[in-house]
DNA sequence: TCTTATCTACATCTTGAGGCGGAGAAACCT
DNA sequence: AGGTTTCTCCGCCTCAAGATGTAGATAAGA
């Protein structure tokens, strides 16, 4: 028989990583070889054990998952995304950022092993939706990031429900430059008020908390 | 030794379950008689097996946590509240249900092992910030639930990035008697303008779509 | 070097938003 | 019958918002 395929399991539940590591014991061509309960954890693990393969986990506290797997992206090393929820705000940085796989948490235990087989085979899976979802995206790219980074700076405060006067002392400028980068955000985004626009910016979170 | 403690698992993770009944099954004192994957199943399940402590995730397709927790509520048995996330719009509404317990996912094993011991002696187990946010809750009922109907609904279409006169053509009244339901909402709500107040309404859901 | 993008700022003008006060009608409770 | 709440609408007044056009400074790129 081959080598067995050597796994990195990342995700901050206790729980997950056990019944991960419950059910792949039983698989004889996979080896758990590693586990971590953050991004840290993750590149720190992933340097020192060298895996095939990187089950990871997304929401996490201290790094997430998808700083993590920015950084892992060039050390030949495929990283599966097991996650709870299909999130555009989620799905695409991490894809961008270097992921191979993208599953989600309802994935049965069968699944998630032949996502691993087949990411050994260099076979990318997606679950469901997410290939749909991939296709949209390259012909839909968001509107907002065509907003300079002032921009973008102004446009959070909107969503924080703050006036231009409020704007204008935050960023020690004027009141009329303020409102020159309000017009430009608002015919960017489309909208037609500041209103609408700050529900824009709470929808693709773009608040800066 | 007393009998053990009788356990009902529901989770719509494959995994977690899995991780779940690999811990617990070391533990002598507690029995996992059975699992669930959604609200519907664990109800059903729940009156079957008559279980004494239920392990119960909230967020699930179909019949969510929330909805069985309420369906259980008179049954005599403890839920334990296992979720992801600290949210206000999760916490209260199950604790208002019936739950009996709450911990976060990212407990550990022996945590939630701990918190089944003390729901069997009657002892509720809140995770770390949770005690401090009902008792926040308890001082602070929602400053929204002072709103009429008319002025939910005016909120609700403010919170669609609607103008006075959209909504005054939406509901079929005068913009003058928007602009009254607006300046109420506003200082019900204690926000400054519509753009607060549209915030306001997305952060709560109070949208309708 | 010339061009383009970005950030800054001002003036003018129009309109929507919101505060304040008053008021009639209907429903409900006491 | 009298009080309360809710929904409706009016006028008046003030100011924030937003459109439009202009323009100087700086930095990055062709």
């Amino acid at each position: 028989m081959t080598e067995p395929i050597r796994l990195l399991i990342v995700d901050d539940h206790d729980m997950v990583r056990m019944g991960l590591i419950t059910y792949l014991s039983i698989e004889d061509d996979i080896e758990v070889i590693g586990e971590a309960s953050d991004g840290h954890e993750a590149v720190r693990k992933a340097r020192e054990l060298k895996p095939d393969v990187i089950l990871m986990d997304l929401l996490m506290d201290g790094m997430n998952g998808i700083e993590a797997t920015k950084a892992l992206a060039n050390e030949n090393m495929k990283i599966i995304v097991l996650t709870s929820y299909l999130d555009d705000e989620m799905l695409f940085p991490v894809m961008e950022a270097g992921a191979f796989s993208y599953l989600l948490k309802t994935s049965s235990a069968n699944e998630i092993a032949g996502a691993i087989r087949n990411a050994q085979k260099n076979l990318p899976t997606f679950q469901g939706q997410v290939t749909q979802k991939m296709f949209r995206h390259m012909h839909a790219k968001p509107k907002h990031d065509e907003l300079t980074m002032r921009e973008k700076e102004v446009l959070a405060l909107i969503g924080q429900g703050k006036t231009n006067k409020d704007i204008a002392e935050t960023l020690h400028i004027g009141i009329k430059t303020v409102k020159t980068h309000v017009s430009h955000i608002l015919s960017k985004l489309e909208v037609e008020d500041r209103t609408q626009a700050a529900i824009y910016a709470n929808k693709h979170h773009l608040t800066k908390e």
